[in-house]
RNA sequence: CGGGGUGUAGCGCAGUCGGCUAGCGCGCUGCGUUUGGGACGCAGAAGUCGGCGGUUCGAGUCCGCCCACCCCGACCA
């Protein structure tokens, strides 16, 4: 069928993503343009996300709680950095009951300046730090141009903030959590993003510094997968943020804040996808494994299901995610690409060859077409299935991290920077920082620094100015 | 906001030198045959042709205005 077929990935990258998120039911368009409608299938990838943070985050000591949507204006603007950057994509609140309000409300963008607010108040003693706080929620920013997943007017996120009795402490923070990023990018979802420090330019508005873990595409673009920002004593100051300390002496706080957000799903998704559809990473699958019952008669149908039940009772058993596809009225071949455009990691078929022979068919998705059909003994399934599951979500892992480090180059000149981001990928130069040379940059060709190379030893030639340098930055057109 | 494009059934599109009951593919409903890689037959349901106004005996088709969406820029997790 011609027309279900999807655009591939090197014809329109976009368009071939676009139809894909569509077509998997990961995500509607609303009534309102650009604002977050996630099916089901999508939202069981985001809730897997979830869990896989949070459990980090405990383990390095938060904890979640909530705070609201709506912020007066008036808190927007005082950090003066953070106005500045924000202001321009606020949606903002002016009716309440029927009545025009005395000060309008904006939608959180984010939450430092709520957050800043309570922590005002909570705080007052050293004893009180460091608050170690995430929450869950949707935020909005009013972006001018949308696109499914990575740039929406509304996401989901969470956002970590904290309060700290030192700057060394903050900074540890940051940086902490910007490793928790990068180890669940790399553990979960098998996207070996780079992590580094953000340039000025790029920074958030209002941080000191910021972090990031970049992510490259499938089309080598660049995108930001997690931020975490060190505030310094910006917010602190700004919303009154103070302690006493041991000797009595009263200080400002110093914050940080970090988050990722449902885009990680886009990022997800345009790593591993194929030409076939999604390619989900076991760990964030929905479903792990999908079982498909194939027989001709009713009485073939009656052994079939009960094989396939209990095959799905024992997966379940050792907590393997699966779907039993029973779904009449469609052929086999139709669930296989079903499922296959959505993404299930491994897929197990069971047919009355297959009773006769003791065996399971099994095809993991990560092998495109028929190549990754095997046919194993039954009996062994236990032990086998979470094998493949382990197995293929390393292979992702290492594809992936094949193809990106395949189209990073390292340059020393601006021509030759200019055609790697132009047709090859991303550009790896000594960078003498400036924001004017940086600003040229993107005006020329479009890339921007995507961040610093953490632990660069030695000193280099900057390869635009030739001025001696001590960093290293990565240059890439991005999302 | 600038430049380009598109609006016709749930989705993808044809029809556009005006012409009578507006079509195709997919999907959807019913029945039957099928079912180990996207099944087939028959019978159906579904459309303010983006909106408003104009020209005309007659407008999806021509003219004017408006609206929406998409792509490329400025903005961005």
């Amino acid at each position: 069928m011609e027309e279900n077929k999807l655009p591939t990935r090197s014809e329109n990258y976009n368009e071939w993503y676009n139809q894909l998120v569509l077509r998997a039911e990961l995500a509607d368009y609303a009534p309102v343009r650009g604002c977050m409608v996630v099916r089901p299938y999508g939202w069981a990838i985001w809730e897997n996300i979830q869990k896989a943070l949070d459990q980090r985050f405990k383990d390095t000591g938060h904890v979640n709680a909530a705070f609201p949507l709506l912020i007066p204006q008036s808190f927007m603007t005082k950090e003066k950095e953070h106005v500045e950057g924000f202001a321009p994509e606020l949606a903002v609140v002016t009716h309440g009951g029927g009545q025009e309000l005395e000060e309008p409300l904006v939608v959180r963008p984010t939450s430092e300046t709520v957050i800043g607010t309570m922590y005002a108040k909570w705080i007052q003693s050293y004893r009180d730090l460091p608050v170690l706080i995430n929450q869950w929620a949707n935020v909005v920013r009013w972006e001018m141009r949308t696109k499914l997943f990575l740039r929406t007017l509304e996401f989901y996120w969470q956002e970590g903030h904290t309060a700290h009795a030192s700057e060394a402490e903050a900074i540890e923070e940051t940086e902490r959590m910007l490793n928790v990023y990068a180890d669940f990018a790399i553990k979960e979802a098998a996207v070996p993003v780079l992590p580094g420090q953000k340039s000025e330019v790029e920074k958030f508005a209002g941080a000191v510094a910021t972090y990031s873990i970049e992510a490259m595409m499938g089309d080598t673009k660049a995108l930001q997968a997690g931020t975490s920002h060190f505030l310094g004593q910006n917010f602190a100051k700004a919303f009154d943020i103070k302690f006493l300390d041991e000797n009595n002496t009263l200080q400002y706080c110093w914050t940080t804040s970090w988050g990722v957000s449902t885009r990680f799903i886009g990022a997800t998704i345009m790593t591993h996808g194929d030409d076939q559809g999604l390619v989900l990473p076991p760990n964030l699958a929905p479903y792990q494994v999908v079982l498909v019952p194939i027989y001709r008669k009713d009485s073939e149908k009656t052994s079939v299901m009960e094989a396939v039940s209990r095959l799905q009772q024992g997966l379940e058993a050792i907590h393997v995610r699966t779907k039993l596809d029973d779904r009449d009225g469609v052929t086999p071949g139709f669930k296989f690409n079903d499922w296959e455009m959505r993404g299930v990691p491994l897929r197990i078929e069971i047919g009355p060859k297959d009773l006769a022979n003791g065996t399971i068919a099994l095809a993991r998705r990560d092998i495109p077409g028929r190549k990754g059909k095997q046919f194993l003994p039954m009996a062994g399934y236990q032990e086998a299935v979470p094998e493949l599951l382990a197995n293929i979500q390393d292979s992702l892992l290492r594809k992936a991290t094949q193809f990106r480090d395949s189209h990073i180059f390292e340059v020393e000149t601006y021509e030759d920077f200019k055609e790697v981001v132009e047709t090859k990928g991303w550009a790896k130069v000594w960078w003498y920082d400036d924001p004017e040379n940086e600003a040229k940059i993107k005006a020329d060709t479009k890339a921007t620094l995507r961040n610093y190379i953490p632990d660069v030893q030695g000193e280099g030639t900057c390869f635009l100015t030739g001025r001696k340098t001590r960093k290293m930055a990565y240059f890439a057109k991005g999302y």
